[in-house]
DNA sequence: ACAGTCAACGGGGAAC
DNA sequence: GTTCCCCGTTGACTGT
């Protein structure tokens, strides 16, 4: 897979917040609820399709109809003129995400039967739990593995090795290690950010 | 305009 | 062949 001109730099806030000792308050504030309010239309793929409307309301209820696509009208105008389906991506509510973060709180793991009973419950079809589980435990894994990074770095500096060292040690194998790394504040399964 | 978030996508591998 | 996983990326979206 090539590495496109869009994707995000190598942890460019990363490295050089953690060295440089920044509290991270403004990454925790942008990391708390989901922002998005609308969802829309996604073409040929009909498990996607069928979560639209599901993803966005009903049990944990806000305001659209599932089949009311009306609330997508940027992604209908750019239908109309390219012929081509714009993708889309699903806001989960946060009574959703909630339910959702609960369940990963208890088992990392869903079986398949786990998967069709949250799913329903949810209104949210089996692979967008699917997807959600997978992308939540992936997060998890970089979470962790940014912890043991600052922890390294923690250590090293209480070891009294001079600062230059440690930075351009530290930089290169992280960079080695993560081309890509958002994540950088958790919810940790509560409801407000919390700095891992 | 840019950086950050996150659901969704797609490749590759493992298990069956 | 199918299904699931991890991993990295994409692209729509939001906040500043």
């Amino acid at each position: 897979m090539e590495m496109s001109d869009t994707a995000k730099p190598v942890t460019s806030f990363l490295i050089e917040d953690i060295l440089s000792n920044k509290d991270g308050a403004g990454f925790r504030d942008k990391c708390c609820l989901p922002k998005m309010e609308r969802c829309s239309q996604w073409g040929e793929d009909s498990e996607n399709l069928s979560a639209q409307g599901c993803a966005e309301e009903s049990t944990f209820g806000r305001q659209t109809d599932p089949l009311d696509t009306s609330y997508s009208s940027s992604s209908e105008s750019s239908f109309a003129s390219t012929g081509k389906q714009k993708r889309s991506r699903a806001a989960f509510t946060h009574l959703q995400v909630l339910e959702l973060e609960k369940k990963f709180n208890h088992q990392k793991y869903l079986s398949a039967p786990e998967r069709a009973h949250l799913a329903s419950t949810l209104r949210l079809t089996e692979t967008q739990v699917k997807i959600w589980f997978q992308n939540r435990r992936y997060k998890t894994k970089r979470k962790q593995q940014t912890s043991e990074f600052c922890k390294d770095v923690y250590k090293a500096e209480g070891l009294g090795l001079s600062e230059e060292l440690v930075r351009s040690s530290l930089i290169s194998s992280f960079c080695k290690a993560y081309q890509y790394r958002p994540y950088l504040w958790d919810y940790s399964g509560t409801w407000g950010p919390v700095l891992w």
